[in-house]
DNA sequence: CCACCAAGTGAGTGATTACTCACATTCATT
DNA sequence: AATGAATGTGAGTAATCACTCACTTGGTGG
C-alpha cells in the first residue's frame, strides 16, 4: 500500500505524526510562512518577509528548514494527507455495517465534513491549490498516494451504492470528480468574495443547494 | 453599462479590438509570455528569460510595456472577456426567439463550445485562474465587468427556463456556479493527467458524464 | 560547574531581478 | 534623399533574492 515512498515524504509525514516537536521559534516560522505563501503566492513571497513576520533572523529559517522549498513542502504535504484522513478512518470502512437510513444522509454528512475543513484551512487549501501545477513532488505524491488511497476507500462505499442502486453507474474518480469540483466551486466563490460588508451570498443557501445539486447529479 | 471602465482596462479592450498593430517582435514577446507564464507562474518568470525565448533583447519589452506587469494584464484582461464573448453575442439572445426543441441541446452545445474554448487556450486559462487571487485588477474586472455582464445576459435565459418549469428554481449565480465548476473540473483534471501514454481517461464518456451530470442537477 | 550541543543570530555572499538609457537601426512621410 | 519618429539593442544599475557562516545564547546531563 505504500508502494515505496520517497524519503523526503517519509520524514514529512513522520515529522508529522510525531507530534510537534517544534521550537515555539520554527513553528511562528512554520505559521508565518503559511500567512506570506498565501497571501503573495510562494514564488511572489520571500524568506525575509517570512522571518520578518515570524519575529526570528532569517538565518533561523535555514536552521530547520535546509530550502525555502523544504518549508513550502513541509506546510503543503501533510495538508494533501490531512484532506483525505477521514477516509482512511476505521468508522468510514464501517459504512459496510451499519446500514445508513439514506444515501444522502451519509454523504450529506461526509460533504458537509469535508466543506467545514476547507473553510477551516483557507490558506493550506489556497498554497496548495496553487502550487500543485508547479511542484513535481506534489503531484506525484497526489498520484501515487491520494489518489490510489481515495479511490480503494472510497471505492468500495461507492460500489455498495451503485449496487443497491442508489447511486449513477459511474467509474468512481468520475463519481469523486463531480462532487469534489462541486464543492471546489463553492468554496471558491466563497473566498473570492471574502466576508463583505455587502455581501449578496446566503451562504446557507448556497451550500444546501450545493449539496442538492451533487446529490441529483449522482442520483441514479 | 460600461459602467466607466478604468483607463488601463480601456486600453487594454481596445488595443484587443483595433486589431494587431504589433510588430513580429511584439507578438513574438507576447506569445514567449504566455509560454513562459503558464510554465513558471508570473512571479516565477524573469523577464530575461521571456526576452531569450522570444529571440528579443530584454530592453524591448520595455519598449512595448511599462513594466511586467503590464505585459500580464495585456495577456490576461482580454481572456476574461473572450471567456464570455459567446453570451454577448447576438445569436445567443435569439434563443428566446428560435425555440430549442429542448432545454438540453441549448445546453449542450454551449457548455460543449466552452469546453472546446478553455482546451485550446489551456495555457491562457492557467495563467488567469493563477494570478486572479494576486492581481486586484483582474478581480475587480471580474466584478464589475464580467459577472455583470454574465448575470445580465445568462439571466434572461435561464429565467425563460425557469419560468418553463424547465429548470430547477435557484439565483442564476448559483447555477452558473454549479455549471461552471463542474466544467472547470472537467478541465482541471484532464490537464493534470496532461495527454499521457498510459492514459487512463476515456475522455468522450468523462465529457459526457459532466453535461449528464450539470443537467440532472439542474433540471427541475 | 563544566562541557557540550542544538537553537538562534545577522552581517555577508554571489546571483538574479525588473527596469533604464544612450545609442543604433528601420520605417514612413515629404 | 532627408528627416523625425518608432522600434530595437545590450550594457549598466540598484535592489532584492536564497542561502552561508562564524559566532552567541541557553539549556541539559554528568
Amino acid at each position: 500500500m505504500n508502494q515505496s515512498l520517497e524519503p523526503w515524504m517519509e520524514e514529512l509525514l513522520h515529522a508529522e505524526a510525531s507530534g510537534d516537536k517544534m521550537t515555539e521559534k520554527q513553528s511562528r516560522i512554520f505559521e508565518a510562512a503559511i500567512e506570506v505563501f498565501a497571501e503573495k503566492g510562494y514564488s511572489g513571497s520571500s524568506t525575509s518577509e517570512i522571518a520578518q513576520r515570524a519575529g526570528v533572523a532569517e538565518g533561523t529559517i535555514f536552521r530547520h528548514y535546509k530550502t525555502k522549498k523544504e518549508l513550502l513542502l513541509s506546510i503543503v504535504a501533510p495538508t494533501m494527507v490531512r484532506l483525505i484522513s477521514p477516509f482512511v478512518l476505521r468508522e468510514f470502512r464501517d459504512v459496510f455495517k451499519t446500514d445508513y437510513e439514506s444515501v444522502d444522509q451519509f454523504l450529506r454528512a461526509i460533504i458537509e465534513n469535508r466543506i467545514e475543513f476547507l473553510e477551516k484551512n483557507q490558506s493550506l487549501l489556497k498554497i496548495l491549490i496553487q502550487e500543485l501545477p508547479f511542484q513535481p513532488e506534489l503531484r506525484a505524491q497526489l498520484e501515487k498516494v491520494i489518489f490510489p488511497q481515495l479511490k480503494q476507500r472510497v471505492g468500495k462505499v461507492i460500489a455498495k451504492f451503485k449496487s443497491e442502486g442508489r447511486m449513477i453507474d459511474l467509474p468512481t474518480p468520475t463519481i469523486m470528480r463531480l462532487a469534489v469540483s462541486a464543492i471546489m466551486g463553492y468554496v471558491a466563490i466563497r473566498s473570492f468574495y471574502g466576508t463583505r460588508e455587502g455581501a449578496v451570498w446566503d451562504d446557507a443557501k448556497e451550500r444546501q443547494a450545493t449539496i442538492d445539486f451533487i446529490m441529483k447529479g449522482l442520483a441514479p
